[in-house]
DNA sequence: CGTGAGTTTGAACCGGATCAATTAAGGTGG
DNA sequence: CCACCTTAATTGATCCGGTTCAAACTCACG
């Protein structure tokens, strides 16, 4: 393999990442262990339910999914999951992974061996703090998501997977206002609860509005502010908008 | 405070819980850290969203509730807490709790001081995976969740949720076919998306099926294999259903 | 080019929400 | 201990948001 390995001290990622708060030899401990396997192609998995649980995965470039399948076959899809984000959690519990993560378009990954990950841990407590935030993190996400799936209606489901999206983008350093979605509307609908042709409705019925502008995966948007109002869930802005759209 | 202590060695959940692989001197370092401030009444709340988040805390008998809470006042609950379980991970991310934590009925906790509980994770190898496993534990509990919520119709979250509940009092040493609900119909309605009035006609279903046996919170299951053949998102038992009952 | 996956839009249908009314069960104070 | 009051649960009737089915369209790619 002829890869260059990108040192965590070089990466542009380091803020949002692992490293964050480590220097000099600490830092040195955890590139150490860092595997970088080379680029992944769209539609490639990093692992599948029942896999051994070996390694903890942190997206480096490109977007992954995450998803659980029922017995029947059916999927959930439980997060996309962009660089700087961790990849594999899910395998700790018990020792298999339960989820597929499969990648969205080319990737590539930072691979940890979690035993040795939680060696460093154990010596390293600002890395076990870092690590514990991160687990945190997703647990948060996950009860985001929930309350989506749980109390919202379409229209506030979609307006806010794209304000989260595009949070996102902009933490790393991407344009909060304008993107290019890395996921179908088929993904997207999967992972809100809805129907493929709901989403694409509430897409066009945003884009009426002149809230966001959509030609396929290239977004824009114009009004984020509006977007903000229609997430929130009390019912003023329902009265607010009968009034002036109706 | 005239509470006398309970070890963990010399409590009964100390399989389900953080001791689960510690012994001797191991466990005398984890006991060391563990306060149980008196037992709380029916609706008293551990935290609040925005509290500073200094402990996490272990169910030690009664059931708790997690939720959420948005801008407006709507509130998703994320998960119920029987003894064994662990509360308080979403205050980890960053440094503040984010949901709120609730009492539903008369119960005592254990409580954890996160940074002691991560200084003896430095040492003490065996606890540090023991509080990771139950972190991700967390993860799969919610992702079950969301794969209901996204997928599945009332019937099935119905059935699955009976299922999931049978099966936790089981594992704690309780029956796993009759049982009493500590929770009201409207706070699973809550949890699982649904209505008050669909959670009752379910329940009134599944009564008429003879699959279980209903008398307000006190549940007969006669049919387990039933409701694990209903969750199974597959068509094949719908069209059965279908045959048979039509 | 042509082919197929992804997207958009329209029309009909249905599962679960909502509204409304009744019943049952604790809980409280006389 | 009982009458009263409040909260929880059940059941019926109606309504609507989102699904499903169907068809046209667009674009990337071999």
């Amino acid at each position: 393999m002829d890869l260059v390995k990108v040192l965590c001290s070089d990466c542009r990622l380091r803020n949002l990442c692992l490293p964050l708060g480590l220097a000099g030899k600490e830092l040195k401990q955890l590139e150490e262990i860092v595997k970088q396997p080379r680029p992944l192609q769209r539609g490639q998995r990093l692992y599948l339910p029942g896999d051994k649980f070996h390694y903890l995965f942190i997206v480096r470039s490109g977007t992954m999914k995450t998803y659980t399948t029922t017995s029947s076959g059916q999927q959930q899809i439980i997060g996309f999951h962009l660089p700087g984000e961790l990849v594999g959690l899910d395998g700790v519990s018990d020792g298999n992974y339960t989820c597929t993560a499969e990648t969205m378009e080319m990737t590539s990954v930072c691979e940890l061996p979690f035993t040795k990950l939680e060696n460093v841990m154990g010596q390293v407590r600002v890395l076990q703090r870092q690590v514990h935030r991160l687990m945190s993190k997703e647990l948060l996400t996950d009860q985001q998501l929930l309350l989506q799936l749980g109390k919202m209606n379409a229209e506030q489901r979609v307006a806010a997977f794209l304000l989260n999206i595009s949070c996102r983008f902009h933490l790393r350093g991407f344009s909060a206002s304008e993107f290019h979605l890395p996921m179908t509307r088929s993904d997207i609908g999967n992972y809100l609860g809805l129907a493929v042709e709901t989403v694409s409705r509430q897409f066009s019925h945003f884009q009426e509005m002149a809230v966001v502008k959509v030609s396929r995966k290239h977004i824009i948007i114009q009004k984020p502010e509006f977007l903000r109002l229609i997430t929130n869930l009390d019912g003023k802005y329902q009265q607010e908008k009968e009034a002036t759209h109706c």
